[in-house]
DNA sequence: CGCTATTTGTGCGTATGTATC
DNA sequence: GGATACATACGCACAAATAGC
């Protein structure tokens, strides 16, 4: 009878280890098919279903992906170490929508001339709503955030949601269409307040702030909404943790 | 003999389906320990290869954990969707290093007194290095960035590899000490430059600037390096792409 | 403490279904 | 249709981890 354990490891933790190594060294390149089931049976000398457990480890690393009729193919020579944003779900997003309602100070249907269409990432001429309002605190006695929001126009029922919400705009989306961000694209700048926007945050001109423009964008990666909040610098830091996660060991 | 399928679905499909259902409706608290392998044989009249297969997708989808000689427990009633930092691993992080190099302009060891035991996250007296730098264009002609790094005093060595490198001091660490960070928190915020800080910079003093701090822990979740940048306003931008992440189904 | 019962983990054998070429 | 490869599904046995007596 064949021995079940090898320096107290189990078969299929030794044999994904080695497939592991072959396709990390480059023995197997990517796109290369790894010999069949049948085969690594006969290679390593054990059972089907234990080949099936190393494969499944390879799979859930994202070495390999497999298909019926056509074999297991390498996908990737490096386990990767991706970063998650932690928190549950997308609520770090929300940060800053925490007990703070957004007052809406105009709202106007538009077409996206060159400029619009450059920072909605659109093609000209296609229509959107455009908004602007700020984000008070609750009582409504300190205003934090100044913010021009865009929203496709497929999307507009939901403008008569906006003022008044504790939430942004996005989950206003996703609660009336069902529609959740797939992807989220932020950019942080730091800037100084023209005079127009230090009257609406009641601050002084020439401020520093942070500026912060988020696309929202769907499966098929089309923008559908764009914000742009402007924070007086003491009023708000943006943070974020980062989580290194951690796939599923070999061994 | 049992039919193999129902509905066009796999038997274990069937059954992942039907105990994911009383999960999330709370049929099974989080908690709560499910019926064994042998008690969901007998209940869905199925083998125990396919009510293993059933249950490696509820593991899968981050609803259970499973431990031999105390069963299958629930550890969560909704199933997360994450949004992950996109980009091949922690490269994003990098952004900022590309094609520029770090000068050193001074380099001390200090042990850290209340405020920087406060910032660093650590206890009063611990053994740190400090140092200050710009990060100038690989040309040399363009300062982009001044910062002020921690490092603790267990990866010092570090400290020969610093000045003229082009990668961030994390990276260092790791190629050294084979220290990943297992945790990145990042605070970013908008500032004005002091009079200093716009010397080094070539800037003026009172220019916004975009102030990013970055503290490193380790998987023990200790901080061993804290970066803090400064970035005059127009000469840097933080972007960031969260992208969701979508878990295998069960059906 | 050791013993036992329970539960999951590992491993083998076999058969049939489904996808692909 | 046939050959090949993975997918699903049944059966069995023993090992390892855990909890309770």
């Amino acid at each position: 009878m064949r021995s079940s354990r090898v320096a107290g490891q189990p078969r299929y933790a030794v044999v994904a280890q080695a497939l592991t190594e072959d396709i990390l060294s480059g023995r197997y390149s990517v796109g290369a098919i790894l010999p069949s089931e049948h085969a690594l049976c006969t290679q390593f000398d054990i059972s089907r279903h234990t080949t099936r457990e190393a494969l499944r480890r390879l799979q859930a690393l994202g070495l390999v992906t497999r298909r019926a009729g056509v074999g297991t193919q390498v996908k990737s020579n490096h386990i990767a170490q991706r970063y998650v944003q932690v928190g549950d779900t997308i609520s770090d997003l929300y940060q800053y929508a925490k007990d703070m309602v957004l007052n809406v100070l105009e709202m106007t249907d538009i077409e996206a001339d060159a400029d619009a269409a450059a920072l909605l990432g659109c093609s000209k001429g296609q229509a959107w709503s455009k908004l602007r309002g700020v984000r008070v605190t609750d009582g409504g006695d300190e205003v934090v955030a100044l913010m021009d929001a865009y929203i496709a126009r497929t999307y507009r029922g939901v403008l008569g949601d906006i003022d008044g919400a504790d939430l942004p705009i996005w989950s206003l989306i996703e609660s009336r269409y069902g529609v959740v961000p797939a992807e989220v694209r932020q950019q942080i700048s730091a800037t100084t307040l023209s005079r127009a926007e230090a009257e609406n945050l009641s601050a002084r001109e020439g401020d520093p702030a942070l500026r912060i423009t988020r696309h929202y964008l769907t499966e098929a990666l089309d923008v559908y909404e764009v914000a742009i909040s402007l924070y007086p610098a003491e009023r708000f830091t943006y943070s974020n943790t980062l989580r290194i996660e951690h796939l599923a060991s070999v061994s």
